[in-house]
DNA sequence: CTATCGATGACACCCAGTGTCAAGCAATGC
DNA sequence: GCATTGCTTGACACTGGGTGTCATCGATAG
């Protein structure tokens, strides 16, 4: 009975939902600031009830941060699919330019996400969520250097250590990203921070 | 009429509630675990109303997050202090270690604060303040290295980025700290975070 | 046509956090 | 002794985030 491509209609249609949810949470909250909209004056301008959100999304910081959630797991897997004998900087750097090479290909789209990663960074409550996720991934990170390197994981600092380098990196990145920035530009950017962690991605690697 | 050492009686009736307050939250929480526990019954405890405990403290968070609310100053003022010549990567170890130092000192107070590390390490609300804590004093640190290196800090990432790698050294301590552990111990797992970083910390000092 | 299942909205809660106001209490001035 | 001033407190009401529950509705399966 799949009408097609694996998804139910039924399926299909809760992701509508989520969508018009989620474009009128985002398009107040860049325009307002976060505290100064609530989650009624969110669906009030999605036609919904206010317990409907709460079924999709978990809190109103999650509406915002989910939004940017692919890029984890983006980071990770690229990480794992990156050749065995490359040096740590360079798969990391590969690693972390996923996401944004995946940003800066139309602009409308690219735009979009660097409003949102703006007002992540600029709102508290926002940023502190942002910093729960990415713990999550440094985890997963951490995980794929530790079997690159054949190391364990809880008697050595490195695994741990290299990912939330390569998380600094990432925010480095964002933090300097400004409108109108191209791919090329943002390359320039995620090159530049890698360049200075990359003595001790490299160094810390073979030594243990 | 100072009745003694400059501080007033209504101070130290201040300071008084504060500490009767927090000790009761912190005896609270660490038992029963940070949602488990409202701020009624924080009060309760404590023997007084609601509405006092927003007085003297801006959240439940903020009541675990304020007792570690040193350590972050108490960074910043040591890297201030240390000589001009010393490499960034002992400058920055020396900072890092200077809290932990003090905890070490008494293993009476060694033991509350790690029980109150452990609970925001494993509270994810609370981890995220923390982290937000962290970000103004990485702020701090990185001011401070800018100035040292005679660098730009909104050109270069080299600031930012040093001042977030001695924070994943400190984490990675704090991760590590296991009940028992002495000062010796301590001062180990700082000397192999640091380890792992340092190549990068002294790398992109100079070349910029 | 009917049973069923998932999505929805309405409603009642709980809890964190804030604004306001009146009462208590110390120190000071007359 | 008495009034004043300033600070702290508790009581109360209110906003807003988040959850549990239940009745309803619509689509689908039999």
């Amino acid at each position: 009975m799949a009408t097609r491509s694996e998804t139910t209609l039924a399926e299909r249609k809760r992701q509508l939902v989520a969508e018009e949810l989620r474009n009128a949470a985002l398009m107040l909250l860049a325009t307002r600031g976060f505290d100064a909209v609530t989650v009624d004056d969110i669906v009030a301008t999605a036609g919904m009830s206010r317990r409907t959100f709460f079924r999709y999304f978990a809190s109103k910081e999650d509406v915002v941060v989910r939004f940017l959630a692919d890029m984890g797991t983006d980071v990770v897997t690229e990480l794992a699919a990156r050749p065995e004998n490359e040096p740590t900087s360079v798969a990391l750097r590969r690693a972390i330019w996923r996401p944004l090479s995946g940003c800066a290909d139309q602009p409308n789209h690219a735009e979009r996400i660097r409003i949102v990663v703006r007002l992540i960074l600029d709102t508290p409550a926002l940023h502190a969520r942002w910093l729960e996720r990415q713990i999550q991934w440094r985890s997963g990170l951490a995980a794929e250097l530790a079997a690159r390197h054949g190391l364990d994981p809880s008697a050595h600092p490195y695994p741990q250590m290299a990912a939330g380098m390569a998380m600094l990196a990432l925010d480095a990145v964002l933090q300097q990203w400004r409108p109108g920035d191209d791919e090329h530009r943002l390359a320039e950017l995620t090159d530049q921070a890698f360049a200075v962690v990359a003595p001790a991605l490299d160094a810390g690697a073979d030594q243990r």
